[in-house]
Parts: C-alpha cells; sequence; structure tokens
DNA sequence: TCATTGCACAACCAGATGGTTGTACATTAC
DNA sequence: GTAATGTACAACCATCTGGTTGTGCAATGA
C-alpha cells in the first residue's frame, strides 16, 4: 500500500515541491512554521536578507503548496502545511517501492531457478 | 526513532538532492535506473532532447548521489541509489516529526490544563 | 584498417532564480 | 492625526539552469 495517497500531482506541481525545498533558509522556514504560526517580519528578522528576499521565499513555499499564509491585521502568519510534505515523502516512498520491486523480480528468478 | 539515520548532511548537499528531483526528467532516470542498470545513451533514446542534455542531467543526478555511473566498455551503466532516496526519505520525515512535536506539545498543555 | 558508436566537454543562449532597492498602501500605535 | 510597522509589488541585476551545437577521443564492429 502507498497511503491513502495524494490525487496525481502534476509534473509541475512535484516539481516545485522539491525546488521549493531545494533552499535552506526555506527548508528552515518550513521547520519554524511547522510548530507554530509565524509573521513574515517576524521570519525575516533572523536571516541575514532583505525582508523582501524572505518574502519571496515564503511565496515559493506558498505556491508549492508548504506553507499557508493567512492574514491578521496587517501580519500574515505563516504556517507549514504537513500535508504537503507528506506528499513529498509518499513520492520518494514510490521510487523506494520501485526498487524494493526489483529485489523481489531478481527474488523469483532464483526461485524459478531453484525448479 | 529516526532511522540509522544518514550522517550529517550539509545543507549544499541537501539542496543538491531535492534540487536534482525537482526535475521530471531526472526523476524519470531514477525511476528508470533504480530496477536495472541502463546506459546513457538507451536513455537518452526516450527523451525528446538531445544526448547532451540528457547527460547533463545523469551528471546532475549523480552529484546529487541518486546515481551512480559504472564505466563499461566505452558504455556507462547508471544506477539509482536507493540509498540517497532514503536520505531524501529520513529528511521528510524530519520534518514531519517536528509537526508531531508539535501536537504532543498541545496534547501535554491540554494535560496540564485538565490537572 | 576504418567507420560507427558512446561518451566527455566546451561554448553559447534564453529564461529562471535569488538577491537587491524603491515605492505604495493598509493597519496599528502614540 | 500622524508616525511607525507589516506587507505587496515592480524594476533591476548577477548567476544558475536547461537546453543547444560542435569537437574530440576511446571502444567496438565490419
Amino acid at each position: 500500500m502507498d497511503r491513502p495517497s495524494a490525487q496525481a500531482l502534476s509534473d509541475a506541481e512535484v516539481d516545485r515541491i522539491f525546488r521549493a525545498l531545494a533552499d535552506a533558509t526555506r527548508r528552515d522556514i518550513v521547520r519554524r512554521t511547522l510548530t507554530e504560526a509565524i509573521t513574515v517580519s517576524a521570519l525575516a528578522a533572523d536571516y541575514d536578507m532583505s525582508f523582501a528576499a524572505v518574502q519571496k521565499h515564503v511565496s515559493v513555499l506558498e505556491a508549492a503548496g508548504l506553507v499557508t499564509k493567512q492574514p491578521h491585521g496587517r501580519e500574515r502568519l505563516v504556517r507549514g502545511d504537513p500535508n504537503t510534505i507528506r506528499t513529498a515523502q509518499s513520492l520518494l516512498n514510490q521510487y523506494e517501492e520501485i526498487w524494493r520491486g526489483r529485489i523481489d523480480r531478481l527474488d523469483s528468478l532464483l526461485a524459478e531457478d531453484s525448479d
């Protein structure tokens, strides 16, 4: 089995998820916002780059579905989305299963041989 | 627990792994080479791009550790590396655990309240 | 031997990425 | 009311990315 399974993602969506994860600052933002919602400016305060740069990182994460942004007065609360993380996990699981499938095939080959 | 755990990867290494996965052609190459070793030219035959382009994709995957290239006469056998897949999985697991940790903390808060 | 095949590598190009600064605007604080 | 804060967004820039073509060379096949 493969999990309740995310409904067929397009290549572009998968691209966006992995690409969003391929940056240390963005991974850090995900990490921090998984435990609690944090405003963009509170996030930005901890990185050695401009507010606008952090804003861009957040928007890349948002486009990938890894975080959501919720308006709260003039602030925007950023929260990590565990569902998209699980989507990525299940994608990687598929590769591992393909690999395990190969092993199974080798096994049955051996079984045939010993017939 | 977290798996036998990959030995501390640098940010750059993690970047490379996720970046390599953020391209549909490269994901397809990984998929195909997990079940059997395939030469670069055999891989290239199935994509609508030049041999050199596929060569580049393979080298991105190789730099990320997602495939290995083994010389075999004038050919190069490409095989997917399940270990690096598992490394990526365990990275994603960490995020899920962080999220679960948040839940646990909420639970203990509730527990305190009911004291 | 010599043509063909498989690969490596360099140069080049358009477009994406990751950063910057600057401007504008809504919300909150004083 | 006015200043300060938090965000959005555009323009700009250097570098990276993903493709191309072309050249060279080693291994294989005829």
